[in-house]
DNA sequence: GTGGTCTAGACCACT
DNA sequence: GTGGTCTAGACCACC
């Protein structure tokens, strides 16, 4: 789930985690998510932490308070398509950076691609 | 080069330059590399910061060293590719998991490849 | 306790203290340790060498970190008591090796060993 | 023979292995032994570094030197026998502290000596 | 208060 | 000049 002596900050990961429920429709297009406490009490973190989290989440858009009632995901279902094709383009460049930094050449890092994960049954643990 | 504001402590960031130096052949293998204050002096660092990144690498076996005589790349080259063959397996599996935890399935994974780098003449901001 | 002017590196004779304090149980199995800085005041040190130590100590897995609550000794005992029965062995296979260099048959090794500790009453100056 | 990379100085390295081999009549009492060149050439070291520990020795009494002749071992015996007790003690003193460091009481100690030395047929790699 | 990182500056023995 | 160690003091995010 998360790990506590990553160099990743808690909050982060939490965040991390949460954009994706966001993005893969676990916690719907303008919906309520559960209180910081459930959360909390879920992830087995501290509620501070979780409450970082979901500020930090707020300030960039994706969710949004009801001063009493709670937090509801954006009803602005673009931000939430833009957010996804961001992250996976970032992913992307991510990977071909770092494959290039490597000196892999561009025929290389297709067949790479290739042959760990188009050919590839079981490419990853879980 | 290296970037302080990053969450990734720099000597992890020096670790992972020099590293690829010994990939690309920038230091050959079984060769003398840079003394550890000339290295400092050069990325601008610390000597005390260059000596904790290459005393990793050295624990990692990239590395050796003689005192009083230098630090060297290791002879064995096969720990060498090893190397760079394990980290391109990390990246590509950083990355696919990362694209698969935000639900894209495999044919749209490997539509995005293709979009973003395969078919892309510009990929990246470099 | 430690000796400065030792060949030997404050920071390994400190490791191999605490080694001892665990394996002796004056740190039990699992629990908490004092603090960085504590550790450092009681034995007179910087700090930052005590940190090294602790940092190479939990490279060895004897010890675990969780960030912002503090070190644990490791939950497994098993660890412990390898680490206990390989440093026996090494003390003894350092002893009978050194004897033997001095061309010690084994007969007037085991000898040694009975005159100067099993039918000693005093054999050590503490 | 020796290690470049150990925490013990290689000058006092040699000065061990001289000495063992004056206990052990590879150099007899009284005689030349090789030139500091030879014995440089022949343990692969520089030969200001050989020409350290056989100062060094000559300082402890082991040897001495005639002017343009050479060097030799000290023509006392007695010198020679004393040393190799003591060392010999020492030895045993160090693993049996050692052990009791370890919170091994005496018996136990006892059946380790006879476990790992008396009762088994190899006990050391050579 | 916790561990962790970084800088600055100094000292050491060995070659 | 080389790697290595140590101190002193500061800063950081996290809890």
């Amino acid at each position: 789930m998360w790990d506590l002596n990553s160099d990743i900050p808690i909050y982060i990961q939490l965040m991390d985690i949460i954009t994706n429920n966001i993005i893969n429709g676990v916690y719907p297009v303008g919906e309520k998510i559960p209180s910081v406490r459930e959360l909390a009490l879920e992830a087995g973190v501290n509620p501070n932490t979780m409450q970082k989290a979901l500020s930090k989440l707020e300030e960039s858009g994706l969710i949004y308070s009801y001063r009493t009632t709670g937090k509801f995901v954006t009803e602005d279902s673009t931000i939430i398509r833009q957010r996804k094709k961001n992250l996976a383009k970032d992913i992307l460049v991510t990977a071909v950076t770092g494959l290039e930094d490597l000196s892999f050449t561009k025929p290389e890092i297709i067949d790479l691609f290739n042959e760990y994960y188009v050919n590839a049954s079981h490419y990853r643990k879980g």
